[in-house]
DNA sequence: GATCCGTGGTA
DNA sequence: TTACCAAGGAT
C-alpha cells in the first residue's frame, strides 16, 4: 500500500511518468485548441464566471452559452439580480434543468449585494459560504476568476486522473480522499500554470478523454496514459442510469413549465383536470400545461410533485393559484 | 454515503 | 429505442 499524502505519478508509475512534462504538453495543447468560450474572455467578471459554473453543474455547454449570454446582459453584475425577485430567476433559467440552481444563485446574488459588498468574494472559503456553492465551485471560481492556486477536481479531472495516472477506466463512483490526494500530487507549484493546468485538464475530459469512446488519437498526453498502457480494461462496474418516465421528477419538470410560461397564478385543479376551455388559463400555459396532462400521472404523484416545489421555493401559493416565488 | 434533483443530445 | 451522460450541491 502507498502511505497516504505520498501518492504521485512516480510511486504509481515509476519513472514512467514525468509531471513536469505533463503540465507542459497540456498547458501547449490548451493554449492551442482550448474551446473559446465567453467565460474564459479576459474581460468576464468574476459574476460571470460564478455564474457559468452553476449553469454547467450537470449541463452541458452548448445548452449553457444561450442562457449565459442571456443572463448577462439582463443582469451584468450580482446587485441586478439581487433587486429582482427569486421567480425571475428561475423563469430566465429556462429548461437548462434543475432550477432550484436559479433559486441559489439569486440567494447567492442577495448574499453578495449583503455581505460582500456587491463583489463577488475571492476565497475559497467566503465562496463556499454562498448558497449552490460547494467545493468544486468555489475552487473553480477562485482559480478562474481570481487566478489562485486552487485543487478543482470535477468529473472531467476525476476521470482523467483515473485513466492518465491510476490506469482506470471511470473514476470511483463517488470522490474520494484519494482521488483528492492525486489531485493536489499533480497540481503545479507556480500559481499561474496551476490555473491553466486546472483548466486544461477540465478541457481533455470534456473534449478528448470522454466517458464514452474518448479520442485517444487526439490526445496530447496519450503516450504517458496508464489506462492506455493498461490496453484499455473495461469500467469495473456499470454505473447505475438516472431513472425519468414515471419519476417525480418528470412531473415537477413538467409543473415548472408551466409556471414558466404563466404570467399569474395557476389554480391548482388545472394541473389536476385539463379545463374545458383552456381560455381560462393564464395566457401561454396551454402547451406546457397539456404536456403535463400527458403523462397522466397519478393524483398522488402529481401532489408530490407539487409540494415538493412549494417545500423547495419554487412554487408558491398566491390566489389559490401556483406562481414561481415572489 | 446514498439519494434526490431537470433536460436534451447522442450512441 | 433505451440508456448514458453532462464544469455538482444539499440533505
Amino acid at each position: 500500500m502507498t502511505p497516504p499524502g505520498t501518492m504521485v505519478p512516480s510511486a504509481t508509475q515509476p519513472g514512467a511518468t514525468d509531471l513536469a512534462g505533463l503540465h507542459h504538453a497540456l498547458d501547449g495543447w490548451f493554449a492551442e485548441s482550448a474551446r473559446e468560450l465567453p467565460w474564459r474572455s479576459p474581460d468576464c467578471s468574476p459574476w460571470g464566471i460564478l455564474v457559468s459554473e452553476v449553469m454547467l453543474q450537470q449541463t452541458p455547454v452548448v445548452r449553457v452559452l444561450p442562457v449565459w449570454e442571456d443572463w448577462m446582459q439582463r443582469w451584468p453584475t450580482p446587485a441586478h439580480l439581487a433587486k429582482e425577485p427569486a421567480g425571475e430567476a428561475v423563469r430566465h433559467w429556462g429548461r437548462l434543468g434543475y432550477p432550484r440552481r436559479a433559486l441559489r444563485l439569486h440567494a447567492a446574488a442577495v448574499a453578495i449585494q449583503e455581505q460582500h459588498g456587491g463583489a463577488v468574494p475571492g476565497t475559497h472559503h467566503e465562496l463556499l459560504s454562498l448558497p449552490g456553492v460547494g467545493d468544486y465551485t468555489a475552487a473553480a471560481v477562485a482559480a478562474f476568476a481570481y487566478g489562485q492556486r486552487e485543487t478543482v477536481v470535477d468529473t472531467n479531472i476525476r476521470r482523467v486522473h483515473a485513466r492518465l495516472v491510476s490506469g482506470h477506466a471511470l473514476p470511483a463512483q463517488s470522490l474520494t480522499a484519494a482521488e483528492m490526494r492525486l489531485a493536489e500530487a499533480l497540481l503545479p507549484h507556480d500559481t499561474s500554470l496551476s490555473v491553466r493546468w486546472n483548466a486544461s485538464v477540465m478541457e481533455l475530459g470534456a473534449v478528448v478523454c470522454t466517458a464514452r469512446s474518448p479520442k485517444c488519437a487526439e490526445c496530447p498526453v496519450r503516450a504517458s496514459c496508464a489506462w492506455l498502457a493498461a490496453g484499455e480494461p473495461p469500467p469495473s462496474y456499470t454505473p447505475k442510469g438516472q431513472a425519468w418516465h414515471g419519476t417525480d421528477r418528470q412531473v415537477r419538470g413538467a409543473v415548472m413549465a408551466v409556471l414558466r410560461e404563466a404570467d399569474a397564478p395557476v389554480p391548482r385543479e388545472m394541473f389536476e383536470h385539463a379545463p374545458a376551455d383552456l381560455g381560462f388559463a393564464p395566457s401561454g400555459v396551454g402547451v406546457p400545461l397539456a404536456a403535463l396532462h400527458r403523462l397522466n400521472s397519478a393524483p398522488q404523484q402529481l401532489g408530490r410533485a407539487l409540494d415538493g416545489l412549494l417545500r423547495d421555493g419554487l412554487a408558491e401559493l398566491h390566489d389559490g393559484g401556483l406562481q414561481l416565488p415572489a
